[in-house]
DNA sequence: CGAATGATATACT
DNA sequence: GTATATCATTCGA
């Protein structure tokens, strides 16, 4: 089951590419997984937002700033850039390009998929509705992505993106602007966000 | 609609 | 070093 697993892992080539627009799209349909506290916890990514580098006003690396922050959007891609947002909430995200050129997508929403129970005891819900982990902060704390993880890579056993064989097709997937970006200006009217509308509870696991 | 809640960045002394 | 404004959100009234 294990070795498996590696076999599904995204690879360092997913990650490095160019367009990170392009790999919010293709990260929909694909399965996020964590394995933090010795609970396993896994779900199928629906909601993504591309943070498109120093040119992006909406990003955190824009004008190329540097802090010991957002130092993890530069790293190669294939890192979890995680931060503390509003006080309260931990907002995780995937690095992507190469090396210093501090691209990044945020996660925003997920299906449940396994280790719901976990899930359901780290949020103090009762039930998800649909097995949906809508946003990016709830998201986070059914994961158990601390801030604190933030730097993590992708290729370790804490957390990772698996190809599940799970596709979802242009037609499907809903672009819009970004959430919560007021402050970038022109740059918050982009259509850098994406949803799969599609079903997913063929995948889901009864519980 | 607005309070909760604290790390972070930036602008001061 | 200290102060303060800000924030890629959430949930309940």
């Amino acid at each position: 089951m294990f070795y498996k697993s590696i076999l599904m892992k995204l690879d360092l080539s997913f990650y490095t590419r160019d367009d990170v627009v392009q790999i919010s799209r293709e990260l929909l349909g694909k399965a996020l997984c964590t394995n933090i506290d010795g609970k396993h916890a896994e779900a199928i990514i629906v909601e993504t937002e591309a943070y498109a580098g120093i040119n992006d006003k909406a990003s955190h690396a824009y004008g190329g700033r540097r802090t010991k922050r957002t130092e993890v959007m530069f790293y190669e891609g294939g890192h979890a850039y995680i931060y503390l947002c509003y006080g309260m909430y931990s907002l995780f995200n995937v690095v992507t390009n190469v090396k210093n050129i501090p691209h990044a997508v945020l996660i925003r929403g997920a299906v449940a998929l396994s280790g719901t129970e976990t899930m359901l005891k780290r949020t103090g819900r009762k039930k998800l509705t649909d097995g949906l982990l809508a946003g990016p902060g709830i998201l986070s704390k059914a994961l158990g992505l601390h801030f604190t993880l933030t730097g993590t890579s992708l290729f370790g056993d804490t957390v990772w993106i698996e190809d599940r064989g799970i596709t979802v097709s242009p037609e499907n997937i809903i672009s819009a602007p970004r959430i919560g970006i007021d402050y970038a200006g022109e740059d918050a009217m982009l259509p850098y966000r994406f949803v799969a509308k599609q079903d997913f509870n063929e995948y889901l696991v009864v519980s």
